[in-house]
DNA sequence: TTCCAGGGGTAGA
DNA sequence: TCTACCCATGGA
């Protein structure tokens, strides 16, 4: 096994340990985090078919100068194309790119934001690929988080390029790989239920090359042109399109669910009947195009709401 | 047993 | 565009 030390600078402010785990995706497989030294570590398939695991470090909010450290174990050394496409996928997974600062700006002037700004919160930790990540997202819609993290691991299970190691690590499966399961199978062995069919048609219309995923990273789409694209694939609804929106990094769709609702209505329209959701999204209106990062970084827990 | 989880597709209006 | 209805799964 060979060992590649790859480091990169992100924007400024970052925060390693608030990237991994501004969202959920941090405690879905193949991810695993350690919070005690702060690792985030998975298995990666290379283009060419090699398997690495890859360990990812990085900076404090108040460090100076922000870095991001990936150590790559592989059974050959990297190439420089490989070492490309580590940094390519580390950056993307971390959201390196994206500049807070404008947000940051916004949310200086109001209370609630203080812990976000500290600590340099606002990025989404994305998975290595697009296709892992909507498949991921459709297997949160209208269930609940235990059973999400149970079809998650169990399409890596059954899918999954082995990654040896001493604890029969898996990595997330490509989408040839699912495009030549069964419907049933993945209804059954991958507990998908009535998803199958649609993580299904995903994965052969991406083998097909009927869909590009890649073009939604492109930075010329209107947030509304964008989830139009992403309502017309099979699974992905209002719900799910905005979990996507957020990840590609258009935070002006604020999707108001639920969940929404059981913490935004009781903290800002106390005493208000019938607040409707046209109400909600007008009220994170004036943080255009941040509403997304205004509603998700708010510090709901500091005002005795839990989220 | 029944309900429901930070939904989505479809038919019908 | 909106509404009713159906869709698997598993925990409470």
């Amino acid at each position: 096994m060979q060992s590649t030390i790859l480091t990169s600078t992100p924007k400024s402010p970052f925060d390693f340990h608030s990237a991994a785990t501004g969202h959920g995706w941090y405690q879905l497989a193949p991810f695993r985090y350690d919070a005690e030294s702060r690792v985030l570590t998975w298995p990666q398939v290379l283009p060419g078919g090699e398997i690495i695991r890859i360990a990812l470090t990085g900076s404090q909010a108040h460090e100076r100068t922000p870095w991001l450290r990936a150590e790559v174990a592989s059974p050959q050394a990297l190439d420089q194309s490989g070492r490309d496409y580590v940094n390519a996928i580390v950056n993307w997974v971390m959201a390196t790119e994206i500049d807070l600062q404008p947000f940051y700006r916004r949310a200086a002037q109001v209370s609630g934001y203080e812990t976000a700004i500290d600590q340099a919160q606002g990025r989404f930790l994305r998975s290595p690929t697009l296709f892992e990540d909507f498949v991921k997202v459709i297997c949160t819609t209208n269930t609940t988080w235990a059973q999400t993290k149970g079809m998650v691991r169990a399409l890596i299970d059954g899918w999954g390029q082995e990654a040896g190691g001493d604890q029969g690590e898996r990595c997330f499966p490509t989408a040839g790989a699912l495009a030549g399961a069964s419907e049933e199978a993945l209804r059954q062995r991958g507990r998908l239920g009535y998803r199958a069919p649609y993580v299904l048609e995903l994965a052969r219309r991406i083998t097909s090359g009927d869909l590009d995923l890649d073009a939604f990273r492109l930075p010329d789409w209107t947030t509304i042109d964008l989830r139009r694209a992403l309502l017309k694939i099979k699974g992905i609804g209002p719900y799910a399109a905005a979990s996507l929106l957020t990840l590609l990094g258009h935070y002006d769709h604020l999707a108001v669910d639920s969940w929404t609702r059981k913490l935004v209505i009781p903290r800002f329209f106390t005493g208000q009947e019938q607040v409707s959701n046209a109400d909600i999204i007008a009220f994170y209106a004036d943080w255009h195009p941040y509403q997304q990062l205004a509603y998700w970084y708010y510090d709901w827990e500091g005002t005795g709401e839990t989220s």
